[in-house]
DNA sequence: TTTT
DNA sequence: TTTT
């Protein structure tokens, strides 16, 4: 069945780098959505969009990104649910993003880069230190060869 | 921001038709959109998608659509949070469809009625008894004037 | 940048099958989309999509539909041009397909089988005879290994 | 039937705002779409769409981008053909925009008012001259009341 | 809590 | 638990 999804919007957050056991990687975070209309009262309300990006698209995404990014992201509506702790279910929604794009102007990536701290195992993302921004204004797969597509 | 999303999926049940303390109607579902590849184990997971449709379209989805039907539905991702009875805040991720298509084939809808059971003031849909679907692969707004229409 | 079209229609004719020189299997087609609002003399305008397959996926979706086949596709824009005979520029813009859905209730396919006439070279898609339809109502890519998929 | 398209680019020219005989504004462009992908020698495609926008968004619209905007786009593909000067048939694939969202920073805006050159008639946009940008990375819809929206 |  |  058909199911898509394309966002722009603002990073809440820097986005978190883990590994599953098997090793792959995968990036979650949330997307600052700001809605169309204001309300009577003139102000804009904002949609918070869980995401999870896989394998090396998402260290790509966690190298180039932080909070406040404006990026877009493309891909589809996932649903899965879980027992916590206190033994309720717990339903999740959250798109699984297939394609994203960097829509920062060029130079606004480095500047952050200052408040990369590289944590390690279950860290944080922004591992690397890439000087320049290749992506800036550009597109999410300079540089990935088709091997390394999740998608 | 953009905010876009194209579904197409079987109703898990009949849609819930309200109506808010205005007399807007509102018309709540979920949507079972099964995933386009299969699990190892030859298996096809089902993403189940909470969704609302607003005012006149609301109660032509309602009338028009039943438990299984097939349709295609065009909206925005919408987040919103409240505290439940214990207390504790609910995440709630849904999304506001502002246009939608019947994809049944002719006649497939007439055959439901029966099950039609015509609940009352915070009921299920099916208020009225539709004997033909105009809809029928075709679009959601037949008949709909530009005042009637939510978006 | 995002670049992502969702359509849901019928096709205006059976799909076309043809192969690259270098084996590459490509299917082009044309979608009837209905638009959502009628005209004022209560007509439905019809929006003439064409797109384009690749590979696997094109001889998967050719042989499982047909003209008037109701199908739902995911892709993106692309714009290409070209010099004709006469010497003149034509601009192309066409949907490149990244994911299909078959929304025919089940059997619906197998009727038209009676129809095709397997040609050869250039032709026309349908050189299968798939007894049953699979995907009736279902997805793109049941018995589609990863090796298969042009995305 | 579904037909939904989104995009972000960058503007190929300034937008070109018109008025039908009825007074309805309307705006017309191209947007600069890069690919995703990067072809065997390292470049990157573009895919130049066409574009229109109706009403007061038009207006909008072309008041606040110029040549080389950074933009998102949301809407619907739409056909049409006619017959030019030579009588032969032309056909149009372009984007009818349904919704907008300016993606430059702020401030970047302005700095482009010096080369616009206020036409008149026929013209191109930028037809005022507003002095800030209160939709720099934010929405459409500011300031526009629901009687504006062509949507 | 789910549909074919 | 949030961004500009």
């Amino acid at each position: 069945m058909l199911n898509n999804v394309t966002l722009t919007g603002r990073l809440g957050k820097d986005v978190e780098l883990k590994y599953t056991e098997s090793g792959l990687a995968v990036a979650s975070g949330t997307l600052a959505v700001s809605r169309r209309f204001q309300t009577k009262n003139g102000e804009r309300e904002v949609d918070w969009i869980n995401f999870v990006i896989w394998r090396k698209a998402a260290e790509n995404f966690a190298n180039f990104t932080h909070k406040g990014s404006l990026v877009g992201l493309e891909g589809r509506i996932q649903t899965r649910n879980y027992e916590n702790q206190e033994g309720t279910r717990v339903y999740v929604t959250e798109v699984v993003v297939e394609n994203f794009s960097f829509l920062e102007p060029k130079g606004a990536v480095s500047n952050s880069q200052a408040q990369s701290s590289a944590p390690q195992s279950t860290g944080t993302a922004k591992q690397t230190n890439p000087k320049n921004d290749p992506f800036a204004n550009g597109n999410s797969s300079i540089d990935i060869s088709n091997e390394d597509l999740p998608f």
